[in-house]
DNA sequence: AGAATAGTGTCTTTAAGACACTATTCT
DNA sequence: AGAATAGTGTCTTAAAGACACTATTCT
């Protein structure tokens, strides 16, 4: 479609991470401190370039994973390319954004390649307070608005958790991502009445006190059919999205 | 985060377009035939390199658009990333499709650049007997997925209607896309009491004989809710996706 | 006993699915 | 008149939303 003696331009590739776990019944994201320019010092997603030109670009993103937060084996898709010329201050260069979900870890980060990389209450992340990186901060915004969305139609809350889980944690996922409350009762019949979302694993016990609660782990259906429905559904009094700990169960 | 020695592999950038639009009541992509090698003479997506360094993605994908189908103004979004290591014997090229949708246009693709373009209907398209260059069947495969999806949830069914429609065009798209039949009358009642969707525009005869259809164009809204439902709801009798092009309006 | 969390049941409302029927044009 | 397409209405069923209530553990 071109004539010979053109060449068409190469651009670097890079790709760059929305890692998302919870933490205290909120959504946090994996933030690393630059340590070199441009924006050194300013806060940015994981990420880098390819290594060669050998390397896949879900490899890559798999080695960044590992070797700036440690993780391994969690859910990862592609977000979207990130690629307006100028984005960049060294040149071109096209960022492939992914998508990652972890279930809740303890630690930190622990002893990984990235000294500065700290889990961060997205609401925080999001506010104007924070300086990010490049085009990073739409970037973190469109993983968030895609995890709130594949939440309804997908199985995807279940990445959040860990192999096995009960039903209020698996609430506390839908409630901490979508940033709402859920009536514990209809979500419940709604989860189980979901068949293939998630199986029965055995009793157990949690949380101190209270009656102790069944375990589940994920089923094998991707797609939610009828989906999990986020207008409507709402708790009466509920809204913000932030809630102390302690007031998990709702009780009248 | 790498030592200073180090320099990132370059690579080269392509657009790949999966352009669908409804032509006699039946799901068509455009398609053109290689002049070049690799894959000289096969059929494969629109697209190209990008002209220079400049170049956004988005800008070069719509000037693919208009060389090589002569189309300007349609719905374009990005599809997705395709650039697994050794998808082009050339060299490592990354290449960001694309999905266009075009409303019915009465012409083939008139006096444009790539000579050999025509618009062959999907299902003949992904079957095993054409042979596509590269990834581009997967590409397109995943290109009508997104469509038949998005139609569920968002105003995407009227990107493929012209300014102004009835809602028996409509249902031909849903039915054309989805591949199924749909009962006119609850068609008209989801369609019309979906507010924002659709937004009336004065009635017109259309289709030789039969009463006059009122018609509508695209509403504000984008997102819809409730979505369309594409499972259930289907005709008693319906179901396989081919039907003659005669029995599109719907002759008993 | 009382607090706390887990889990079930039931009623109301909304919207989907399956039809029958009327309305307006054409030949 | 009869064929053809446009549009409305009504009944049934499924699932969402709003509750009340029981169950099992802890201190």
């Amino acid at each position: 479609m071109h004539a010979e003696q053109w060449e068409p331009p190469a651009v670097l590739l890079a790709v760059d991470l929305v890692i998302l776990t919870l933490r205290d019944a909120r959504l946090h994201v994996l933030l690393v401190e630059r340590g070199i320019e441009p924006y050194r010092g300013a806060l940015a997603l994981p990420g880098g370039f390819l290594r060669d030109e050998h390397e896949g670009i879900e490899e890559a993103a798999r080695r960044e994973l590992s070797e700036e937060a440690g993780l391994v084996d969690v859910h990862l898709e592609t977000l979207g390319v990130y690629g307006e010329p100028g984005r960049d201050p060294r040149g071109r260069v096209v960022s492939i954004a992914h998508l990652a979900i972890a279930p809740r870890l303890p630690e930190p980060v622990a002893g990984t390649d990235a000294a500065g990389a700290c889990w961060t209450p997205v609401e925080d992340a999001l506010s104007s307070g924070v300086e990010l990186a490049f085009d990073h901060r739409q970037i973190m915004s469109d993983g968030v608005e895609r995890a709130r969305t594949k939440l309804e139609y997908t199985a995807l809350a279940t990445a959040f958790c860990g192999e096995t889980f009960t039903i209020s944690e698996l609430q506390q996922v839908y409630e901490a991502v979508w940033g709402i409350r859920l009536d514990p009762r209809n979500f419940y019949r709604k989860v189980q009445g979901s068949r293939g979302f998630i199986v029965a694993d055995g009793p157990m016990r949690r949380t101190a006190n209270g009656r102790p609660a069944r375990l589940f782990r994920a089923g094998p259906v991707q797609m939610l059919n009828p989906p999990m429905v986020r207008s409507a559904h709402v708790m009466p009094q509920g809204g913000s999205a932030v809630q102390t700990p302690a007031e998990g169960g709702g009780q009248a």
